[in-house]
DNA sequence: TTTAATGTAACCGTTGACATTACAACGAAA
DNA sequence: TTTCGTTGTAATGTCAACGGTTACATTAAA
């Protein structure tokens, strides 16, 4: 089971926008050409970037722009903004059976340290800003 | 997305044997009336737990045993065990393309990091024993 | 008014999960 | 050695989510 690829490709569409969008016009379709995806994929994560309020996008004469500074982007607000994981990461099964010792339990014994694990995954994601990925871009290119 | 939960079954159905079992014969069909589901998938989850060598089942005479000791098997090996995560648990999007520049280094950027939040979440999963839940259970009961 | 884009709905095919049925293989006990 | 309860596993069905794609109304600037 995998996190949703619309997160890596929230991450390059910014990415691609904060750095060559001074230079270009950046439409879906340009995104597009440089994720490998349809232009429609990249549409729908631009509207979840712009609810988000990363980024803003002109309908009409089209473009999408920056307005937060990238080094006030975390992963973990791309991550959310396209909605990766809906609550939960990790799946319970329903009813357990209270009549059960381990049943009644389980919930009390488990839920922490599941929400303890899917914390240290988005504080790592929380540590990590667009800007610093920029940074690395810039020293590769 | 969310991790499967043959994890939080598999749990559930070691705790049920290593609290219960020397008092009832922990059958499929026994494990699965406490988790709620059908007996085929707490036998395939038995299964994979004997794979990783942490119980014992016996076929035709029936029931499943501890092999290992409760501290010696945390969230981690379970989570190993029934296969949650088939390596990477973040998605990554295709054939980026390399004529871009962020196309063509979008890898470099960004595995690491991903890497890195994945390695917080086992580790995480890693610093909690069945022995660990069985205290905290004897606690509640 | 034309043109090039965005915003979105609709639909499709694929994949993986979980549930369930069915039955062969097994092993202990009668 | 036959019976009986159980495991092991294949096959099938249903469902949800994802990503791909087409289509088209809406938008804004030239």
């Amino acid at each position: 089971m995998k996190i949703t690829s619309r997160f890596t490709v929230a991450v390059h569409t910014l990415l691609a926008i904060y750095v060559l969008g001074k230079e270009y016009k950046m439409t879906s379709e340009f995104i597009a050409s440089s994720v490998s995806v349809n232009p429609v994929v990249i549409r729908r994560t631009l509207s979840s970037l712009k609810a988000a309020g990363i980024i803003d996008v002109k309908a009409g004469s089209g473009g999408a722009a920056p307005v937060k500074d990238a080094d006030e982007i975390t992963l973990y607000d791309i991550y959310t903004a396209v909605d990766c994981v809906d609550g939960d990461l990790f799946n319970f099964h329903e009813n357990p059976n209270p009549e059960c010792p381990v049943g009644k339990n389980i919930h009390a014994v488990l839920d922490s340290h599941l929400a303890d694990a899917q914390a240290a995954l988005e504080n790592e994601l929380k540590s990590v800003t667009l800007a610093d990925l920029m940074k690395r871009l810039n020293v590769l290119l």
